[in-house]
DNA sequence: GCAAGTCAAGAGCAGTGCTCACATTTGTTG
DNA sequence: CAACAAATGTGAGCACTGCTCTTGACTTGC
């Protein structure tokens, strides 16, 4: 049974390892490029196998099956888009955190309108067929999310966000066990109302993202789709109850 | 060239375009099973030939090639979509504007959790090398966001929509040119601010369920959704401007 | 009745994921 | 150093896909 990329080999790195992690990492960048360029679902293992100058039955040796360098590609995409988010945050000012918010928002939307494929990879409709491997996707695959939740949650301890206003406030009391649960796991501090706000500013980001990366706007409803996602981040630091 | 379901025939209609029009009926009709069960990508003409109990090449007599397929389908989904939303709104009062833009949000998530690769089909990644032809999918495909803008221009006609607060209002300003386009091919007399919020509020609701069908949420961060969903769903009915 | 139009069939092309038997290279060990 | 074994590359092959084209059968309108 060929080793695959799920196990990563020992400490001790022989040649012949470092020449097979570097072949991976060749697949890898080759699958990145012809992602960007034709999407997911076109992405052939046979084109990746031409391109690395091999027959095609060569790549299964290094990588499991189609689903497995899709799996590589996700994380390498989550990362990518983790330290973008993560760099433009940490270049605000600590104390700032609607600036710290909108900062993110932006980074998302840049990253995600650099390169569609990726994005619809992370957000868009499941490729058929293929369900992402929790264990190896849930750590990369939650970065921006807990960016979000830090930054709220540092505006909270801060006595930076404001209370929710109550509409919501009966539904939000439903949720108590899931928050908690959230809350205990992430390790915050943000009460229950706003801790529900925050899950609803997230989806709305990415929503507002979609809908631009997947063209639900149409050719030319928004000309100024800068001013546009400004504005969205502008209400939704609003609703999380960040100070303007 | 063969006649494909591009153009409808006339209207005095002869025994053989009937039967055409039975055969295309039928195709969609096997090609919406089988995008139901495997999804967008997965849809096969051969496999639609199959069940039809004809060779593969002859279905091209009828449809002129996979997207002309899936175009259709995404016209049907619309629709089929359309009509469950128009029809939770209608069965609310008509004044309560409140309760359509609930009952409409409730449409979208239960027809969206019914039916997740249609879905798919029209909101998530756009299916690679298909490109749905404008002038046959933004009729069907502009009907929820009509709808809800009907909901929003009602309740502002009828004085029930709160001034949306000033927090967004100067980036709202820079959209003047867009948002009055939109005024005017929709008929609407919502001024800026309130329209711009309007788009978010769209925006976020299908953000929001599309986390959950694609399964953002990951497995079990949220037992309670139908709570979280009606909690996003009155905060966006505040967002707005809708009364509570 | 016959020509025109329509339709289904089947072969074929180029591509895909993936498997398997075989050959070659490479690193380790007797 | 030679022999062995593990890792790697090869090419054929299977089953599938979208799509085209030719051939023959059928239906319809004149």
């Amino acid at each position: 049974m060929p080793q695959t990329a799920t196990a990563p080999p020992a400490r001790p790195s022989t040649p012949r390892e470092r020449a097979r992690a570097q072949t991976i990492r060749d697949i890898v960048r080759i699958g990145r490029e012809h992602l960007a360029q034709h999407g997911a679902a076109a992405l052939s293992l046979r084109a990746v196998a031409r391109e690395l100058g091999v027959v095609s039955s060569a790549v299964y040796r290094y990588v499991e099956n189609r689903e497995e360098l899709l799996t590589l590609l996700l994380v390498d995409a989550y990362n990518e888009l983790g330290d973008a988010v993560d760099a433009a945050v940490q270049a605000c000012p600590e104390g700032d955190f609607t600036a710290r918010f909108e900062a993110l928002g932006v980074a998302v939307r840049d990253w995600a309108l650099a390169q569609p494929p990726s994005y619809a990879l992370l957000f868009g409709s499941p490729v058929p067929g293929y369900q992402a491997p929790a264990e190896r996707t849930t750590g990369p695959g939650t970065r921006v999310i807990g960016t979000l939740a830090a930054i709220l949650d540092g505006a909270w301890r801060a006595g930076q966000l404001s209370r929710a206003d109550p509409r919501g406030a009966a539904e939000a009391a439903q949720l108590a066990a899931d928050l908690a649960k959230i809350r205990g796991e992430m390790g915050l501090a943000v009460p229950d109302p706003e801790l529900a706000r925050g899950v609803l500013v997230w989806t709305s980001l990415f929503g507002a993202v979609s809908f631009e990366v997947f063209g639900q706007y149409g050719k030319d409803t928004f000309a100024a789709r800068d001013k546009l996602f400004a504005h969205h981040l502008a209400v939704l630091a609003g609703v999380a109850g960040l100070r303007s």
